[in-house]
DNA sequence: TAACTAAGAAATTCTTAGCCC
DNA sequence: GGGCTAAGAATTTCTTAGTTA
């Protein structure tokens, strides 16, 4: 499911035809027909006006992920402190974290003392 | 508050260059500071790129009027990363995982310049 | 009527290079 | 190093006109 099949479906869902929709954009039959085929993208200003007429998210509209749900997670006080820690950091610190835990997974807990 | 200045916060957040971020999506130096100024606006792929890689929603970056701000947990590509591998450990190397975060953080302020 | 396509015009972005602090 | 700007190249969109069912 692409931007162009959603913008279909929403218009669908409305009943309405695509030189409705243009109108009320503000855009020719033509450009919206592209939007629809996936041949062309609308300029910022169109797709936020498509948005709002639609009533959507533009993350909807784009990428169609906007009612992704969190992943659930044990709520033990270790991994709740984690989460604490990985919270106050930078991007740069979490992909630094990542390279450490990855570490520490790979090598089970064998490393007690000795190198 | 516009995209361009949503973007310089964003990257300033994380104590970033511009350069820095260009390397990471893939663009050049100049390209990147034209968004900040709102000389230009990237084209979809790379606004795409940008809001992962800042982890916000394209909603906000693009007209700031989202509810869901970036330091929203397990919504993130790094944090889900961390959340995942979190799972897969026992106690002993959550505890051990704590220590290592906690450096991270506190390394945070490193003494940096005069080089 | 409704939707899709072609082609030239128009508008925008991207890169290179240079400048300033 | 870090950030900003100019100008041409490259890419993309927009409109008009025409086609199909």
């Amino acid at each position: 499911m692409n931007m162009g099949e959603r913008l279909r479906e929403l218009r669908l869902q409305r009943s309405l035809s695509q030189e409705e929709v243009a109108r009320h954009i503000g855009i020719t039959r033509s450009a919206y027909s592209h939007y629809e085929i996936n041949n062309r993208q609308p300029v910022y200003g169109t797709l936020i006006k498509l948005a709002s007429f639609f009533d959507v998210s533009l993350d909807y509209i784009i990428g169609g992920n906007s009612s992704r749900q969190p992943q659930e997670m044990a709520e033990t006080s270790d991994s709740r402190e984690i989460l604490k820690l990985i919270k106050d950091m930078n991007q740069e610190q979490r992909k630094q974290s990542i390279g450490l835990l990855l570490d520490i997974v790979k090598n089970e807990h064998r490393n007690e003392g000795s190198g």
